[in-house]
DNA sequence: CTCAATTTGTGCAGTAACGCACAAATTACA
DNA sequence: TGTAATTTGTGCGTTACTGCACAAATTGAG
């Protein structure tokens, strides 16, 4: 039985949370590549061995981060179902800018693929329920095709614009992708 | 071997530090009598019986508390030795102005006999050191009983100036105070 | 004063975290 | 490229924390 946090014994919780916060904190200070276990371990007050227990090693701690932000962004999908492109879009970019110190300095490191690859399996899944094929402009084109298309689309978007710096205003890019959504999806 | 903080197992330390910053908390929210050791478990996010690992009961975790304060106290005595009673006894009372929620709930509790009973013994303790008998004003009387008299009077005019909740001025009171000490010792 | 609810205090078995040691791998610098 | 320093990864014995159960004590309301 997977255990959820109120039945999790605490000792985990508190490990847990004191990784990810201290990895966190670590990420925003230098590039994930220059980070050690030691560095961690130092930060979250907890014992090497501790951290092998919970994780097999820093890319999977980076992992588990990603998946927990991705899981975010499912639930800001969630609340934004009544909304179009465009201001669905602004709660994601919104989103990417709060924790701009997280990714930017991922996306300069080794642990930029992973979080590419997870990025992009989430905004095809996210796609996947926008896109008729079955009738309308988009008639008879591959589904799969159109989703991997415009997700990779996305993914070097968000990326590109994260790894600039947020140098385009929030606002304005969340428009222009949601523009060119709405034209073909 | 009395473990230092550096050698001391760091769950001890983390256990112990929770507590105490839990009930500190606690004491500033209601009074120590209302404080329960569930309460306190619930805020620490620690185990019950981990509290009776550490602490016997609520009482001793209050002594224990009781004894760091008087001990950051002796601190700002040894930096307060160059001065006189005024300007020594500024720094006191300025600490307890800012632990003022602290003391002021736990003399208003059954702890305050304790703290009382702890606070006389450090002030006797610090008198002595300022007392003589053997010349001046002070000759041929009982050095024991002169640090009881103004070890009492001091120990009073603190507490009933934070149970008064710090009525008077810091400032004033402890200038009245270094000239009743100075014109006696 | 009675009584239900809550809290206390503790024993105990199981789990998680710890610190250490050590060989292997990696990093950084000359 | 070589080498010292640092970090990694892991096994293992020990310690600390956990949660549970339960009897006893205390609290608060009627």
């Amino acid at each position: 039985m997977i255990p959820t946090m109120s039945s999790m014994d605490r000792r985990v919780q508190k490990s847990q949370e004191s990784i990810k916060k201290a990895f966190i904190e670590l990420m925003s200070e230098k590039s994930f590549d220059h980070i050690t276990i030691q560095d961690i371990s130092d930060r979250a007050n907890v014992g090497r061995r501790t951290i092998y227990d919970h994780y097999m090693d820093k890319f999977d701690l980076l992992d588990k981060l990603i998946d927990e932000h991705i899981n975010e962004l499912k639930k800001l999908c969630v609340s934004a179902a009544d909304m179009d492109f465009t201001e669905g879009n602004l709660m994601w970019f919104e989103y990417f800018e709060r924790n701009s110190s997280f990714f930017s300095t991922m996306l300069a490191s080794k642990g930029a693929p992973t979080f590419r690859s997870h990025f992009l399996k989430f905004v095809i899944e996210e796609l996947a329920g926008e896109v008729d094929v079955t009738e309308g402009k988009n008639q008879g084109l591959s589904k799969d095709i159109l989703l991997k298309f415009f997700g990779a689309a996305i993914v070097e978007i968000v990326t590109a614009w994260i790894t600039n710096g947020l140098s385009e205003p929030t606002q304005v890019v969340a428009e222009q992708v949601g523009i060119l959504l709405d034209r073909n999806l």
